[in-house]
DNA sequence: CGTATTTGACCTGCGC
DNA sequence: GCGCAGGTCAAATACG
């Protein structure tokens, strides 16, 4: 007993020590993300003015190119809102374009919370300034009639944090229904990942409505659909591979209409983020224009800036064939072994890339996300009733060295790099928060380090923003909420 | 007994 | 129009 209560103290302290690492840690984060945040709104003024002095003389076309440039004018906040706006001054009319993604309760504290946000610096989530107008949407469906997924920043989309839930859904099942992007087929994420348990535990919970046997696979195929909310419309299929049976193939489509349990909320971010990679306007050889981006709720600023695919690869952002279903899809494909061999530079020229050769012989291309991750079975969740249950199923099992997602996957963008930010194996970690943190906190230090043409090219990738945005989001979000959980622990703690 | 799963029937879209 | 394949429904069944 007496032991028992030592070690409980023992624990309690070590909790106490990570909670100064976290704040500590978060700190430096806020003060990284800042930066780059100045960088980045340096840039846009910079653009803004080359973008107003090119156009001197082109009266005829001077409408189009306002609307080209507001096109252009989306600012991708990531985490807490802006003390000051975009520089551009244009925002006005459209402040409830906002979306806030963090206000997993969405209360009326709400804000009041994001007010505050600045200073508990605990609001991390997407943010995502529309500048256009209404009027504008018009001009950008005519262009981008056959891609209605790139015009969704409508007001009567719902939103979704970065959480993978939605704003508010009053009206959003009707409303949803009604809305462009559902007139063609939605947009899927499929996970492969090493998984000897007949389904991956993502956090969500699923009920079973139908199994089928796919032509081409012996493997039959199940249907589940979330059942954390009796309307919720995502579904989810979970198939063998038929080449390896290790490997589980999770394809999720739609987007949830509730709020997810934490250990869900990677999940829904890393759909959302994969997803939004797939949009043309995020990888379109062919377009060079931004638009706003909105699919599962995620809301990115994303131009034309395209990623070169190379199938069978270990790229991180691969295009291929569409699946047989004709709907656009997603990989993310976490079964191939590490990939640290990849040069993170060549990553980033890719990211530079301002066109590629990617032929696009059908409108529902599929992307490859190959994040490596070799050893670790997929737990992605526990759906755990406390918030360190969910906290271990979502970020890993200290003991076990399993590992969330984007531990992987910023690992991934950072391990082949010609720096090494830690310079220790993430399966050895036994602190995933603080090595969750510290690569994030390190992957905007080593971008300032860079030289600056990398770094603006770097930042102004929107491409780049999505895939930091969602890491940030997943990371960080969690981990916020746990700093909080700890804090107050901490706090009743004698 | 309530809930979840199974499984055959049915619906729908697409290619020929 | 027909057949095929993917996807969904719903009654039957299993399970706790």
């Amino acid at each position: 007993m007496r032991f028992k209560l030592d070690s409980t103290k023992v624990e309690m302290e070590e909790a106490k020590e990570e909670n100064r690492r976290l704040k500590s840690s978060l700190s430096r984060i806020k003060k990284e993300f800042e930066i780059l945040q100045t960088q980045y709104n340096q840039l846009m003024v910079q653009h803004e003015d080359r973008n107003k002095f090119s156009s001197k003389g082109h009266h005829q076309d001077e409408d189009k190119e306002k609307i080209s440039e507001r096109e252009e004018l989306v600012l991708l906040s990531l985490g807490r809102r802006l003390k000051s706006p975009v520089p551009s001054g244009s925002m006005t009319n459209n402040e409830e374009n906002k979306k806030d993604f963090m206000d997993e309760t969405g209360d009326d504290k709400k804000n009041d919370d994001h007010e505050k946000g600045s200073d508990q610096g605990i609001r991390m989530g997407f943010e995502y300034k529309d500048l256009s107008n209404p009027n504008e949407k018009k001009e950008i469906d005519h262009n981008q009639q056959t891609l209605p997924l790139e015009i969704s920043n409508n007001n009567k989309i719902p939103s979704e944090n970065s959480f993978g839930f939605k704003n508010d859904g009053d009206d959003n099942e009707v409303e949803e229904e009604l809305l462009p992007q559902n007139l063609i087929k939605k947009t899927r994420v499929s996970v492969r990942s090493r998984c000897e348990t007949p389904t991956m535990n993502d956090g969500c919970q699923w009920r079973k409505y139908g199994q089928k046997i796919a032509k081409g696979n012996p493997c039959p195929r199940a249907y589940y659909r979330c059942t954390i909310a009796p309307s919720c419309p995502v579904r989810k299929q979970v198939q063998r591979c038929s080449e390896d049976m290790s490997i589980l193939i999770s394809t999720y489509e739609g987007t949830h209409n509730h709020p997810l349990p934490m250990s869900a909320t990677a999940m829904a971010s890393a759909t959302s983020a994969a997803a939004s990679m797939l949009l043309p306007g995020a990888s379109s050889s062919s377009s060079s224009s931004s638009v706003p981006a909105d699919l599962h709720g995620l809301n990115f600023s994303l131009s034309g800036n395209n990623v070169t695919p190379k199938p069978k690869s270990h790229n991180f952002l691969q295009t291929s064939s569409p699946s047989s279903s004709g709907h656009p899809t997603v990989t993310l494909d976490l079964t191939t072994p590490s990939s640290s061999q990849q040069p993170f530079l060549s990553m980033l020229n890719r990211f530079n890339s301002t066109s590629s050769n990617v032929s696009r012989s059908n409108s529902y291309p599929s992307t490859n996300l190959n994040f490596s991750n070799a050893n670790t079975l997929m737990i992605w969740g526990g759906g755990g009733g406390n918030r360190n249950e969910q906290y271990r199923a979502a970020y890993g099992n200290i003991s076990t060295h399993q590992q969330p997602p984007y531990h992987h996957m910023i690992q991934t963008r950072t391990a082949g790099s010609s720096f090494d930010p830690f310079g220790r194996s993430s399966s050895s970690s036994t602190r995933p928060i603080q090595t969750n943190l510290d690569y994030v906190g390190n992957i905007t230090h080593q971008m300032q380090s860079l030289p600056a043409e990398t770094i603006k090219a770097i930042t102004t990738d929107p491409t780049f923003q999505s895939a930091l945005a969602t890491a940030l989001s997943s990371i960080i979000g969690g981990d916020l909420k746990m700093d909080n959980v700890t804090s107050n622990e901490a706090e009743k703690s004698p």
